[in-house]
DNA sequence: CTGATCCTTGCGACTGAGTCTCATTATATT
DNA sequence: AATATAATGAGACTCAGTCGCAAGGATCAG
């Protein structure tokens, strides 16, 4: 039993929620890809595996594991919300290409403690952040 | 005339677009107008003034405000965008309130500046960015 | 086991912000 | 003033995301 299945169980257990094959399916297969992807892209990587699975379905999964705590929404620019799973993945901001699209990933540890400051001085309990940089990557400048 | 008019009559001037009464009602509406708004918000400010106008036409010119550099766009976590005009409002950015929905601007050079680095390291031209810090502002938490 | 309760699913209808089409009208240019 | 080109309004359309609902499981009490 992986660590996200286990994070996911007590998730809904202490909500009274059930763990079903179609929740299993989605956490499974968000866990598999490793990179950013739409609700819709999701409905086709399980329907294409094995299962039936209905959109709606995929969409009120994701919104729980996003309150479990183990994917992340984004919005990279584009029409369609994008997501990811958080477990070994760490924090990351986006450049994003106004070009070509490429989302570019960054981490930096002082941004995210100036932030923090800036939280404080504005007596602000910081939960989430966003910060997207759109520009040119270097391939598209 | 002031400076917006300045601005936009020239840029549409040298896109060959022309100054209609419309859109010179939208772009007087939306310096008058001293918070953020949504496009349909614009539509009603409009109609209740004077003019007839259509949201084809309000969404139409606020692309051209932006694109002109009159105006800034921003999701601030709803569904709509929001605008708002950009002369005399330095840039800034918002901690949000996922209870009450509140937007407090801030505004760190030190931030922007560890931003810059972060670009010129990874040979990212960057040309604007939204950083939202979502969380419990001080009346909610 | 039986029934009551409550959660989940899939389907398709629906919503709502934003875009597009197109016939008509207005502006800028010569 | 004539011509060329752009803009407008109305409503149809798109498309991501949500909702309602009937049918299908689990789960628990007795």
């Amino acid at each position: 039993m992986t660590k996200e299945h286990d994070i996911f169980k007590s998730f809904l257990a202490e909500k009274r929620l059930k763990l079903t094959p179609q929740r299993r399916a989605i956490l499974d297969t968000v866990f598999e890809t490793h990179r950013h992807f739409d609700a819709d892209e999701l409905v086709e990587i399980i329907r294409h595996k094995e299962k039936r699975i209905s959109r709606a379905t995929v969409y009120r999964t994701l919104d729980l594991l996003v309150k479990a705590g183990l994917v992340t929404a984004m919005e990279l620019g584009e029409a369609r919300k994008v997501y990811e799973h958080v477990i070994g993945h760490k924090h990351h901001d986006h450049l994003i290409c106004m070009k070509c699209g490429r989302a570019i990933e960054f981490d930096d540890g002082f941004i995210e403690l100036l932030q923090q400051k800036v939280c404080d001085r504005l007596n602000f309990e910081a939960q989430t952040h966003s910060l997207r940089i759109f520009g040119r990557c270097e391939s598209c400048r």
